[in-house]
DNA sequence: CCCGGTTACGACCTACGTAATAATT
DNA sequence: AATTATTACGTAGGTCGTAACCGGG
C-alpha cells in the first residue's frame, strides 16, 4: 500500500468515480490511476468499485470504510508535513476560516487585518457558508477553523470553544411608533411585522424560543441570512429588524435607529471549533487569541488535551467572555 | 513521504534510536534505514533525530511531534488492511485482549472457548498485566481490548463498556470464629487479618472506601494480585481472605468456606474497552458479545458513534448486567 | 463512433543491498 | 578495537507516460 494509491483512491471517488478526471486533477495519467487503483485492490483482496464493463458505477461496502479511513490518513501525512513546516518555518503556511455573513462581515475584519499584519506569509483563506456547511468543512478538514453560532455544537465531535457573548438589536426607521414603548417589551415587538435571519442563522432559535416562551407568535415577514439584507428590508418599511448588536454601525446606518433588545433575549454565544488531531500551529493559536482574547494558547492545549466534553466545558466555566 | 519511511522512523525511535537494530527488526539493511530517515528530513526540512557526530542522542520536538503522528498514520493504514480482510474473509485474522489475572483465570475461559469454537482461524493472543499496562496497551494499539475493572475508565480515551457487576465472597478456613457471626458486618471482619488484592487491581480501592466509610481499620496483612495466591495464603491461617465471587471455586476449594459479602461492598464493574479509531471485524463483535450479552453489535456500534462520553454512558443506563 | 478504462511497453527513477569509509566509545 | 552511522555504487523492481486496444452508450 502506498500513500499515493490512496489520494488516487480519493481522487476518483470525489470526481464521481472518474479516472480521467481524477487523473488530470492529479496531474498524472490516466492509465497510472487505473493501475494503481487496481493494485490497491488486489493487495487488499477487496474489490473497491463496482463496474459495470469497464466503468466504475459505484462503491462497494468495503469501499467506503476504505475511503474513509484513507481521508483519515491522508489527513495525518498532512499534518506531518505542518508539524515540520511549524519547526522549519514557523511564519509561513496557510490558515482557512469557514464563518458564516455575521462574522465574516462585522466581527473578524479587524482580527484578519491585525493577523495578516503579523504573519504576511501566512496564506489566508476564509469560506463563507451556513453553519452546517462550515461544521462540515470543519470536520472534513477542508478547512481549519469554523466560526459560527449555531449547529456547530454536537457536529462532528469538533472541539468548540466559546469565543464571546452577543445579543440583538432592533432597528426601526426613525419615526416608528415602537421608539416611544420603555420600556421595551418582547409583547410590543410582536405587534409589528419582523425583518430578521433565516432558521439556523445567527441565533434565530433563540430568538424564536424567547417568543414563545410568552406564547407570542411573532409575524416573521422577512428573512435573510444575513443582517445588509435585513437593513436594506427595513429601510424599505417591510417590517422592523432584530439583528445582532455588532451588525448595526451608528454612523454608517444612522438613518435606522436602534433599539436595545439585550433584555429581551438570552444571549447567545460565538464558538470557533476545529477538528481534533489539527496541528494547530503557533499562528492557529494567536489567530483564536486575538479573536477571543480569554483563550490563550494553554487554555486551548488544554482544551485539546481534555478527554471529555464535560471536562472540556468545565475549562471554560468562570470565563468572562467579551459582550457585544 | 513514503510509509516506508515512516516505519523506518518508529522503528529507530523504538529501538533506542539505534539504527543497526532498527534494520534487523525490519529485515532490510541498516544503510537503507540510514538513508531514508536523512531523506525524510530533508523533505520535511526539519531534523528529527539529535545527532553527535554521526550518533543518534535524542529526538528533537519536532520529531516527538512527528513520531506520535507516524504511529497514527500507520495504525489507520493497518486498519484498512483490517477492513479489507474483513471483506475479504471475515474468518480469519487477530483478536488480541489484554486484561488482569482474575478475568483471564475465572472469567475468560469458558468465553474463549466458545470463541475459538467459532472462529478457529482467528489468531488470538492473551496479554496480562497490571490495569495501567492494559489500558495503555489498548490505547497504544498493542492490542484491541482491555478487560479490567479497575483505572480504565478515564485512561487514554478508551472507548469503555460495562460488561458485568460482581461482588465479593469472604473465604476462610472452615473452623473460623467468623462464619458465626449473623449476619456478617464490616466490624466483624475488621477484627480479623485479612488478605486481599492490592491496590489498583480487581476493585480493591471500592473495599478499601467501605471500611473507611464506617470508620474501620482493616488489617491487612497480605496483598497479590490475583485470587490463587490470596486462597494459599488463606489456607496458611494468615487472614481471612476477601476476593471476587468468581473467584471462589465451591468445587475446587472445599477445604475452604465462603461466606457472602455483597451486602458488606458496592458492586465492582469489570469493562471491555478499545481505542477510539479501530476497526472492529465481525468476530470483535461477537467476541463482545459472548463476554457480555447485552452488548450487542448495534449497542457497540452506537456506542463507537457517540460524540461524548455523557451520551456513551446513557446507552448503558437501564441495562440489566449479568451479577456476579 | 465517441468516451472512458485497460493493456502493453519502454524510460526513468529510486529503494535496497553490498562494500567501503568515517566517526564514536 | 569494536560498534555504528554515512557514503558509494550497482542492480532490481516499480512507477509513470505514451501508445495501442477494447467495451458501452
Amino acid at each position: 500500500m502506498k500513500l499515493q494509491q490512496l489520494r488516487f483512491l480519493l481522487a476518483v471517488a470525489q470526481n464521481d468515480l472518474n479516472i480521467t478526471a481524477a487523473a488530470e486533477r492529479l496531474f498524472t495519467s490516466q492509465p497510472g490511476v487505473s493501475k494503481q487503483i487496481r493494485l490497491l485492490e488486489e493487495e487488499l483482496g477487496v474489490t473497491i468499485f463496482e463496474r459495470t464493463g469497464r466503468q466504475l458505477t459505484g462503491i462497494t461496502d468495503a469501499g467506503k470504510a476504505i475511503i474513509a479511513r484513507a481521508e483519515a490518513v491522508l489527513r495525518e501525512v498532512d499534518s506531518i508535513r505542518d508539524v515540520a513546516s511549524e519547526f522549519s518555518d514557523p511564519h509561513t503556511g496557510s490558515l482557512s476560516i469557514a464563518t458564516t455573513h455575521t462574522q465574516a462581515r462585522y466581527v473578524l475584519p479587524p482580527i484578519i487585518k491585525a493577523f495578516r499584519a503579523r504573519y504576511p506569509s501566512v496564506d489566508l483563506q476564509m469560506h463563507q457558508g451556513n453553519p452546517e456547511q462550515i461544521s462540515e468543512m470543519a470536520a472534513g478538514g477542508t478547512v481549519d477553523f469554523a466560526i459560527a453560532t449555531e449547529a456547530t455544537v454536537d457536529f462532528g465531535n469538533l472541539i468548540m470553544m466559546p469565543c464571546y457573548h452577543w445579543n440583538r438589536t432592533i432597528i426601526t426607521p426613525c419615526d416608528h411608533p415602537l421608539r416611544d414603548v420603555v420600556p421595551l417589551t418582547l409583547e410590543a415587538v410582536a405587534e409589528y411585522p419582523i425583518v430578521t435571519y433565516v432558521f439556523g442563522f445567527t441565533g434565530r432559535s433563540q430568538l424564536d424560543q424567547s417568543f414563545r416562551r410568552l406564547d407570542l407568535e411573532p409575524n416573521v415577514v422577512f428573512t435573510a441570512t444575513d443582517a445588509d439584507v435585513i437593513k436594506t428590508y427595513v429601510r424599505l418599511g417591510v417590517g422592523i429588524g432584530i439583528l445582532a448588536k455588532m451588525a448595526y454601525n451608528p454612523e454608517q446606518d444612522k438613518d435606522l435607529c436602534s433599539l436595545d433588545a439585550t433584555h429581551l433575549f438570552p444571549s447567545s454565544t460565538t464558538r470557533l471549533g476545529f477538528r481534533p488531531g489539527l496541528f494547530l500551529r503557533a499562528y492557529h493559536y494567536d489567530f483564536i487569541t486575538l479573536f477571543a482574547s480569554h483563550l490563550t494558547r494553554d487554555l486551548v492545549e488544554q482544551a485539546v488535551e481534555a478527554a471529555s466534553e464535560q471536562e472540556r466545558s468545565a475549562l471554560f466555566n468562570g470565563l468572562t467572555l467579551q459582550e457585544y
